[in-house]
RNA sequence: GCGACCGUAGCUCAGGGGUAGAGCACCUGGUUGUGGUCCAGGAUGUCGCGGGUUCAAAUCCCGUCGGUCGCCCCA
C-alpha cells in the first residue's frame, strides 16, 4: 500500500518532538521532577489506558466523548486513553487500603490525552505534571502543594512578577453566592455559572443569574465581588468583613494564608472568588496558577478534594494537590526568553569534536581514541563524511558547539595530539596518554554551565 | 459538535487566471592542517490532497486532510 500524504503527518493536535523540542521538554521535566524530589514527593507511573468506566467515576458519561476510546480487535472490552492522572492516582491509593502510610506524597508526570479541537495552549496530547498530598486535611498540607508547584516555575526562572496563584474556596464561594440570593439547591449551577463569568456576554450572564434565583441586584453584586481580586497579603477575615460574609468561610483561607506566608508565597498569590474550577468536585481550597497578566490560559489547577480515594473504593481520606501541563507553562516561558541556552535549555554540547587530517597513523588511531575517550565519560562527536578536511571538519564541530576539537595529524609521529578550545581558539600539544585526564580536567570548568541532566 | 483565517523550496514567506519566486539554510569552490565572517557558483518543488470551471488553475468553486485562533468543554 503506497504511502498516501496525510498518513504521513502527525494526526491532529499531536507533536513530533525533534531534538530541540525534547530539550524543552527534559528542561520542564527537570524542574519538576527537582522540584517535587526536593519537598518529598515520591513519583509514580501507571498505564496509559485505563478501562473506561474507570473515567466516568469523576467524570460521568459526559466524559466519554471527550476520550480516545476503543477496543481490540476482536475484543470487547471499552478502554480509553487517560485524559487526566487522578483516577489512576486514585485507584492505586484505593488498591492500597488502610496500608497506604499516611500522609503519602506521589507526583507523576504523565502524558495525556482528549479528543478535543486543538488551539492556543490546548492540544491532543500533553505532559502534565502531578502533585498529590494524601492524608493530611490542613492548611500546611494545601500550602505544600502550592509551594511545590511555585518552586518548580521558580526553577524555571518565572518570578512573583510573571505569575500568579488564584485562590478561592468553596466555602467562601458558597458563601458569596448565599449572600447574593442563591439558595442551596442551585449552588452547583452557579458554580457553573460563575465558572462562565469572562466567558460569557453581560446580558446572557444576567439572564442565566435569573434562572438560579439571582435578580438584578444581586447579579450586580455576585460581578462586582467576583471581578475583585485581592493581593494575598489581605486578610481574609478583611474580605469577609468588607463583603458582609460569614467569617467562618473564609476560615479555611485565614489559615491557608498564615501558612503561605511562612514559606514566603503572598508575593504570588492573590484572593480570586472567581476563581471555582468545578467546585462540585472540589472541596476546599480551590486554585489556579495563571500568567501575572492573565492572558494565557491557566499554567496549572489544583486544590482540596477530600473524597477522592472514597470515591474509588478506598478509605476516606482527605486530599489535596495539583496538575501542570507543558504547553501553555512552554508558551509562556519563550515568551519570557527562558527557553535558551543562557537558562539551561539546549541539546547537549560535545565535549569533543574528532578531526583527522586523513594520513594513516590519524586513521588507525580515530575509532579507538573516540572509544577511549567516550568510555573515559566525554560526550564525543566527529564526522561521517568522507573528506577529511581539516577546515570541514572544524566547522561541522563549531555547528555542534563542540567545546574541543582535537586534531589528529602529524604530531602523532611523536605522541602529541593537538586540542583546540573552539570558544577561544587557543591550541595546546597534549602527549596521547594524559588526553582524557587533560580534557576532564579543562571541563570540570565548564561544569556550572552545563545541563544538570547531564553525568 | 460550530465558526473564521491559513497551507507555495528544508525554514520564513511573496505571487490572487497566462513560463515557479525571494531571503535564510544547504552543497561546491576560493582554502587538500584550522571553524563561526566574506566572495563566487550550484541544487531544490505533484504550489497539502481529490474533484470541478476554463483554451489555460498555485490563483476561481466544491470536498477533504492538516495548521492557527475563537466557541462548546476543560475531568
Amino acid at each position: 500500500m503506497a504511502a498516501s500524504k496525510h498518513v504521513l503527518q502527525a494526526p491532529k493536535g499531536m507533536r513530533d518532538f525533534f531534538p530541540e523540542d525534547m530539550a524543552i521538554r527534559q528542561h520542564l521535566e527537570r524542574a519538576w521532577r527537582s522540584a517535587a524530589v526536593r519537598h518529598g514527593f515520591e513519583e509514580i507511573g501507571g498505564p496509559t489506558f485505563e478501562h473506561l468506566d474507570l473515567f466516568k467515576i469523576k467524570s460521568g458519561e459526559g466524559i466519554v466523548s471527550e476520550l480516545f476510546s476503543f477496543q481490540r480487535s476482536g475484543g470487547d472490552t471499552d478502554y480509553a486513553l487517560r485524559p487526566e492522572f487522578t483516577p489512576t492516582l486514585a485507584r492505586m491509593a484505593a488498591s492500597k487500603g488502610r496500608s497506604l502510610p499516611l500522609p503519602t506524597k506521589w507526583f507523576a508526570i504523565p502524558d495525556l490525552f482528549r479528543a478535543e479541537r486543538p488551539q492556543r495552549g490546548r492540544l491532543r496530547e500533553h505532559r502534565q505534571w502531578n502533585v498529590d498530598l494524601l492524608g493530611a486535611p490542613g492548611p500546611d498540607a494545601d500550602a505544600e502543594v502550592i509551594a511545590v508547584a511555585i518552586a518548580a516555575l521558580r526553577g524555571l526562572g518565572l518570578g512573583s512578577s510573571d505569575v500568579r496563584v488564584r485562590i478561592s474556596h468553596r466555602g467562601a464561594a458558597a458563601g458569596l453566592l448565599s449572600a447574593c440570593g442563591v439558595v442551596d439547591d442551585r449552588m452547583a449551577d452557579a458554580f457553573s455559572l460563575v465558572d462562565r463569568r469572562e466567558k460569557v456576554p453581560p446580558d446572557v450572564f444576567a439572564t442565566q443569574a435569573a434562572a438560579i434565583g439571582l435578580d438584578a441586584q444581586g447579579v450586580a453584586r455576585l460581578d462586582q465581588i467576583a471581578a475583585c481580586r485581592l493581593p494575598a497579603t489581605t486578610p481574609p477575615a478583611t474580605i469577609a468583613e468588607q463583603q458582609r460574609l460569614p467569617v467562618e468561610s473564609v476560615s479555611d483561607l485565614a489559615a491557608l494564608s498564615l501558612e503561605l506566608d511562612k514559606r514566603g508565597l503572598l508575593p504570588f498569590c492573590e484572593w480570586d472568588l472567581g476563581i471555582v474550577r468545578g467546585l462540585a468536585y472540589y472541596t476546599g481550597t480551590v486554585w489556579e496558577i495563571h500568567d501575572a497578566e492573565g492572558v494565557f490560559r491557566a499554567i496549572a489547577g489544583g486544590g482540596r478534594y477530600d473524597g477522592l480515594v472514597e470515591l474509588f473504593g478506598g478509605p476516606s481520606m482527605p486530599a489535596c494537590g495539583f496538575g501542570m501541563g507543558d504547553v501553555v507553562l512552554a508558551l509562556l516561558l519563550e515568551e519570557r526568553g527562558l527557553l535558551d541556552p543562557a537558562h539551561g535549555v539546549g541539546t547537549p554540547r560535545p565535549d569533543v569534536f574528532i578531526v583527522s587530517s586523513g594520513d594513516d597513523k590519524a586513521e588507525a588511531l580515530f575509532t579507538p581514541l573516540a572509544t577511549s575517550l567516550r568510555d573515559a565519560g566525554l560526550h564525543v562527536r566527529h564526522t561521517f563524511k568522507a573528506g577529511r578536511n581539516v577546515g570541514k571538519q572544524l566547522k561541522e564541530a563549531s555547528g555542534h558547539h563542540a567545546r574541543f576539537a582535537i586534531i589528529l595529524g602529524e604530531e602523532l609521529a611523536n605522541g602529541i595530539i593537538v586540542v583546540k578550545d573552539m570558544s577561544s581558539g587557543e591550541q595546546a600539544k597534549v602527549p596521547h596518554g594524559d588526553l582524557a585526564a587533560w580534557l576532564q580536567r579543562r571541563l570540570a570548568g565548564h561544569a556550572a554551565e552545563r545541563p544538570s541532566c547531564e553525568p
